[in-house]
DNA sequence: ACGGGTTAGTATACCGCTTTACTAAGATGA
DNA sequence: TCATCTTAGTAAAGCGGTATACTAACCCGT
């Protein structure tokens, strides 16, 4: 176990010198077919690997990103690193990986080794309001920094979204058609853009199908599964009596699912469910929920996209929202007390 | 947005040399109240931070590990990675993460980001059978390698796996004592060491409850949804009729569970199922699924503290074996068709 | 008044690669 | 035969820290 061979020996061994073993390899210069060989040959004698500290210190950069989300764990953030992952890998990026824990503190120290250099660029996710501008003041305008899934208020950096809007749209278009009319709403929490978006976008459907503004009922929370019983709990104490649900998160909808189930509850006979996210096996479920799932691939391949964008300078910041798609399965059906619904369409006789 | 500023200018405005900045900022040196003010207050008019790369070289460390494993998107990983995460952080390390879909190109180039001094260790996960030893020799007996959860025969590193005989054990006692006597073993890889470990627990647990030795039916596979979809057809078409059966991960459940419902079989009134990992919502499904769980979050942690211990030297190899435990839910109950099963004990009259 | 110890630092040689600017030798052309 | 061009490289100055070994100044005791 020597110590690793470095450029000057592979130089002296081929018999040139380190600047040409070095432009050799950087492909910034022609040489000779003998002197390639001689160089190829040295190198494979030492089995000779740049050392990547030396080479990042001289050109200034790590091709490296950070990825910082709030929890690994989960299966959103964890989809969404396995993309970032492999479109990084693709493009020769390496990816570091930070949890938060939704914390500002470590936020902000994540965000700081952008000013270390330690990372080229950052991905970022945060779950939690801005409440005094620390976290947008810190971001700045660094075209290093790509915002994912959530917005922070006052940055002009490059945002990657979902269509939030459009999801809460089409979730309570799916409830409308299969007949409901009252519908709840066990959304995420208001200082978050996506909570806002996603909640309006329901309103909006229900009041374009000429609901009344009061047949959707809504509790905010905080996408947890905790949350998700507490809606259940509230729903199901409702004097209107709401027949669907959309859930904010697939966290909430265990919740729900917890709840009901429990209680006795039939999905969809007695009340029909929509989530969101779909990144929980819920073809598995049963029965399989049906779910607004948002395309969290393609936000970490667009997200490392931006990223290199801005570090090859030039790319003007940019928000991005990307579409959304209704995944219908079993836990959608006409309500059964049917007294004021439409009757159900039925596709096939 | 000037250059950042670097030592010399720090030093300089405090009035010293910048080896005298360096060693307070690395607690090497005493000073008195006042010049340390300067110094302060140098770094904190220039907002200064030490350039990470630079250290790096100078140091020739990186206080970086790599995390490598077969897909991130698999919440086994997932969880995995979340706990190394964790653990590292509170060390001080930063985490690299790299997926090699299992294959071992992938795998072999991640291996040698170590001797390029891009990580300085690298917690390790395959998935595959090292089937020309090429892995094992990349491997070698670096200290800065751990494996984790499957092993690589032929190396003399450290390696964390979870109890797996044990595992396998825990699952047919659990089947066997709510009455079972006709197992299937919806098993994993025979190349991989996790397979057969469970495999053999599960058998010796058979054996030692008097079952004849047929009385466990195997089915390998790859631990894949697919897997469990022929592992329920094949347990549906066998002749000796197996009333339950232990599914080798998760996804193989979620197979098994997909076919069961399509073919109207209830769970557990038909058969009982034992899955292994736990990483899915097993909790929400219904009916919930009893399970195998092993500490992921420990294995993570333990990996962390292994490649610390091997990165300050001396630390000598290990093979860690981690508890395992069994998480009744009630995907296990007494076999309908009891004419040769024990009485179920009920515990509560 | 002098040797010795402490205090408060400093000078300098790396760490290993990249890159810019330059050159020596040979080939080409007039 | 001399000027010019091409070929095949090279020398050396960074990149921004860290660590080792050393020194200058002052204080203390005798």
């Amino acid at each position: 176990m020597r110590a690793p061979a470095k450029l000057k020996d592979v130089a002296a061994r081929a018999g040139v010198s380190p600047a040409a073993v070095s432009r050799f390899l950087n492909g910034s210069i022609s040489l000779p077919a003998a002197t390639i060989e001689r160089i190829e040959a040295a190198i494979a004698f030492f089995d000779y690997r740049p050392n990547a500290h030396a080479r990042r210190l001289s050109l200034g950069r790590s091709d490296t990103i950070a990825l910082v989300v709030p929890e690994i764990g989960n299966p959103f953030f964890a989809e969404l690193a396995a993309a970032a992952e492999r479109a990084a890998a693709a493009e020769g990026l390496g990816i570091m990986l930070f949890a938060t824990e939704n914390r500002l503190e470590r936020e902000l120290e994540y965000l700081s080794r952008l000013g270390r250099s330690d990372v080229d660029a950052l991905l970022f996710v945060t779950n939690h309001a801005d409440e005094d501008g620390r976290l947008a003041a810190a971001i700045g305008h660094a075209a290093q920094v790509v915002l994912l899934d959530e917005d922070v208020p006052g940055t002009g950096v490059s945002k990657v979204f979902a269509d939030n809007v459009e999801g809460g749209r089409l979730a309570a278009r799916a409830l409308i058609e299969a007949g409901h009319r009252r519908l709840f709403l066990a959304g995420g929490p208001p200082a978050l853009m996506s909570a806002r978006e996603r909640a309006e976008g329901f309103r909006a459907a229900a009041r374009e199908a000429g609901l009344p503004e009061d047949s959707v009922e809504a509790l905010a929370g905080d996408y947890t599964v905790a949350q998700g019983r507490r809606a259940a709990e509230a729903m199901l104490a409702s004097p209107v009596g709401p027949t669907a649900v959309f859930a904010a998160s697939d966290q909430t909808m265990l919740g729900l699912l917890e709840v009901f189930r429990a209680r006795g509850i039939a999905v969809p006979d007695e009340v029909s469910i929509v989530t969101f996210d779909d990144v929980v096996p819920l073809a598995f479920f049963d029965p399989a929920i049906s779910a607004i799932r948002q395309s969290i691939g393609e936000m970490g391949r667009i997200g490392v996209q931006r990223v290199i964008a801005g570090m090859k300078g030039g790319a003007a910041a940019e928000v991005i929202r990307l579409p959304i798609e209704f995944v219908p399965r079993a836990s959608v059906a006409a309500p059964r007390d049917s007294t004021q619904a439409k009757k159900p369409t039925r596709r096939r006789p």
